[in-house]
DNA sequence: TTTATAGTTGACTATTTTAGTCGGTTTAAT
DNA sequence: ATTAAACCGACTAAAATAGTCAACTATAAA
């Protein structure tokens, strides 16, 4: 089972995204600044999200990204899907084949866990983590960090000048 | 979240103790060439689950381990605890200290798959496993195994003898 | 009482994955 | 033309996994 920072790195990015529609592209420097995520390690997931058709760019200055399809139509387990390449509990990635070409004796126990943890996060979509109460307020309280650190660099540019 | 061959070599281990339980202890020997895992690796899980009171040893000829409580009080989730340390999907530990001392967007998603997971694994006991039809028969087929491999055993005494 | 068996411990190593860096190239808006 | 951004590939550091090895201790059977 793979189900590590990639993964939810990659959630929150998309939950960035989603919540900065509507406004035009989203840059990744500024989903970097945000969510505290390095720009060259959000290139490599949007690369795939990208392959996996959950987002698309857009080049040149103000360019950026943008949700692929509808809020509701994009879930947690297609995301972490997209970057992990599976949520797969099993050692053999159900091929069975996990002792000398048998299976093991726990083998459908780690089938079960793989799809009872797929099933709870492909039922939950960006928009319904939108909805969330948590979700809001956390979103809010970056805005205002980055809305006091704007101001900042507007004091600082007006210090230096 | 860690679920690795780690916590699956555990609980394979523990449902192999389980299954030859009633005939003395079982060596960690047995346990290695019946289920394909590496002894001195089977010595590292062994001091843990015995340090979480999940087996008790009994040393010298003829010693092994013993599940050290009946099967049914004995669930998966102990099993994969013990030696992994923490079934836990968030990355801050559930601290909510994810990114720059506040919580991430995604925090409480995290908090709550790894309820999820941790519910499911602690609902199955050994005992479970063992009623189980696909586990019955791969019992059944390593049994044969080593019967055929200990015949061999015989055979090849009796060639070079 | 010797001896073989098996657990116990700690240090060491190889491999893989994660996480991240760096330098460059395209692309498109100003 | 300049610049802001995506795009790309190769590289690296750190951590975790999955072991290995050697020395030691306890104990039951011969």
């Amino acid at each position: 089972m793979r189900l590590t920072t990639k993964g939810r790195y990659a959630v929150t990015a998309m939950l960035d995204l989603a919540i900065h529609a509507g406004k035009g592209p989203v840059s990744l420097a500024d989903i970097s600044e945000r969510q505290g995520i390095s720009l060259s390690y959000l290139e490599q997931l949007f690369a795939k999200l990208r392959r996996n058709e959950l987002v698309r760019s857009v080049r040149g200055p103000g360019g950026g990204y943008q949700l692929n399809r509808e809020q509701q139509d994009i879930d947690v387990a297609q995301v972490i899907d997209a970057v992990n390449e599976s949520v797969d509990a099993t050692g053999c990635g159900h091929t069975g084949s996990c002792h000398d070409g048998n299976i093991c004796l726990t083998h459908h126990l780690w089938c079960d866990l793989s799809s009872q943890i797929h099933d709870f996060l492909s039922q939950i979509s960006l928009a319904d983590l939108m909805a969330r109460n948590d979700v809001r307020s956390v979103a809010e309280r970056q805005e205002r960090g980055h809305m006091a650190s704007f101001e900042d660099s507007l004091i600082s540019a007006k210090v230096t000048a």
